[in-house]
DNA sequence: ATTATATGTGAATAATTGTTCAAATGTCAA
DNA sequence: TTGACATTTGAACAATTATTCACATATAAT
């Protein structure tokens, strides 16, 4: 049956790109992205940086983490997170001009 | 003061972006998106595509007209809804690149 | 005028989700 | 070991929101 199969891979491609644009649906997720377009940086700098508590910033990174969209290094008593794809820049980039031109 | 200026767009432009993905985060309003990549669609056509009633599509397409995604033209008993914006099928598109490439 | 059809609207409900709080884990230094 | 610091985790709460339902509006046909 192909009308089955190009329901259900329609089906998860919308469903995928929504709980994708659902991860960059949040202020504060993508505060922690745009922080990371400088370099990689550990949970209590974006704390300070955005002014919100520890755990806050870690359940966050956690999405971001589980979306592939940030990774981790442990270094010690740290955790460093970085962007985990260029996509994301660009993707960021071209919403931010369609934003732009309103 | 610089820096609250900066801060002020910097606050304006997260909450943007935010609200610009935040629309974009859902499986109902994706799917109207996609299928007026084609070309307009008046609500019934839409409601019958995505086997969900009038209501809840015209409540979609609402927001969607609030976020200046799609724009009306009323025909008689009919409201066609098209895409706004080519920027959209591009951001589409390169998401859906993202997406894939997982 | 009256019916039928298409769309819009407002309130209510159910489900999702971001933040906080308290506590746990893990690592380093003394 | 003890204490301090960094991060994580789970439960609870508050807020947001997508859909449904009932009803309103608008247009066309008879």
């Amino acid at each position: 049956m192909k009308e089955t199969k190009k329901e259900i891979s329609d089906y998860n491609l919308i469903t995928d790109l929504s709980d994708f644009f659902k991860i960059l649906g949040d202020s504060t997720r993508l505060q922690i992205l745009m922080s990371l377009q400088n370099g990689e940086l550990c949970v209590s700098s974006l704390s300070n940086k955005l002014n919100m508590t520890p755990s806050a910033i870690s359940h966050q990174l956690k999405s971001l983490r589980t979306a592939k969209l940030v990774k981790v290094r442990k270094k010690g008593k740290n955790a460093y997170y970085a962007l985990n794809d260029d996509h994301i820049e660009k993707i960021l980039n071209l919403s931010f001009e369609h934003i732009n031109e309103k």
